[in-house]
DNA sequence: AGCCAAATGCAACTCAGTTGCATGACGCGA
DNA sequence: TCGCGTCATGCAACTGAGTTGCATTTGGCT
């Protein structure tokens, strides 16, 4: 399925800033920020203010998922899109040394029972430390 | 065991921003935002650079948990400090209407495992949605 | 009391994210 | 395929959390 498609079948209307954004996104590995993206080639001339609306938009279509890292910068990650779809109820871990963020997939956040009377909306569980490269990196 | 008594277990100078800190903290049984803690009389005359390095190294003195919330803000915790010292292990709940937080106490974050080689500084998991009172008023 | 290191206060700054408004482009119907 | 209304984009300016540098004060210790 194509991005473009993707768009459409979520009522979206299909600009080039979308439809490249949804290509970075689906083609990463791991959950990107805001400043990863507009990194990209294909982003670099975006508007940063576009650039959030877009991810905005998109989040909220449900074609990628939204996680907020414990240096408070939202990341965006919509791998496995389409027939594997990536709902993000799985932890994440963040490298505190380069920023870096990886789902840790195939294992499902546990429930939790919540005061009586509250609704939930979502949950994220947000693993932080030091990645292998890193490491390397230090020694 | 006295806040003052605290600090100098821990090595810290006992100053008035930081047993007004953590006197504030200890009593709260939730955990506070730097803007909550400007809020309550005690602390209303600090200034807000003071807090954020009392709260900082209050933290690193392990008198304090430090939670960021989904909504990009650290928020403080020290309840059932000395006696039944709360490490910070378990879910938050976050409303996001009226922006309080709580612990969720007595659930035990799950155990997960990250990518070869990474070390792991810590986890956190905020759970989010609106409280029981802010599902009230909105009725 | 007196000294030094550590804590405080102030000002200015960074950086993520948001808002208002004018312009431009997508989608749809004629 | 043309035109139009609506939504998306770009720009500028703003907000709010958090940080840094530096001069001043204060806690702790002798």
């Amino acid at each position: 399925m194509d991005v473009r498609d993707m768009l459409q079948a979520k009522g979206l209307r299909r600009t080039r800033a979308r439809t490249d954004v949804l290509a970075i996104l689906a083609e990463a590995r791991r959950p990107l920020a805001h400043q990863e993206i507009s990194g990209q080639t294909e982003a670099a001339d975006l508007d940063r203010v576009t650039l959030y609306r877009t991810l905005t938009s998109l989040s909220k279509a449900g074609l990628v998922h939204q996680v907020r890292g414990v240096d408070g910068v939202h990341r965006f990650c919509a791998h496995g899109l389409g027939s594997m779809a990536c709902p993000g109820n799985h932890p994440h871990f963040l490298c505190q040394s380069c920023g870096e963020m990886s789902c840790l997939e195939g294992q499902e956040l546990p429930w939790v029972s919540v005061p009586a009377g509250a609704r939930v909306t979502g949950k994220q569980m947000v693993i932080y430390g030091v990645c292998a490269q890193c490491r390397d990196a230090e020694a």
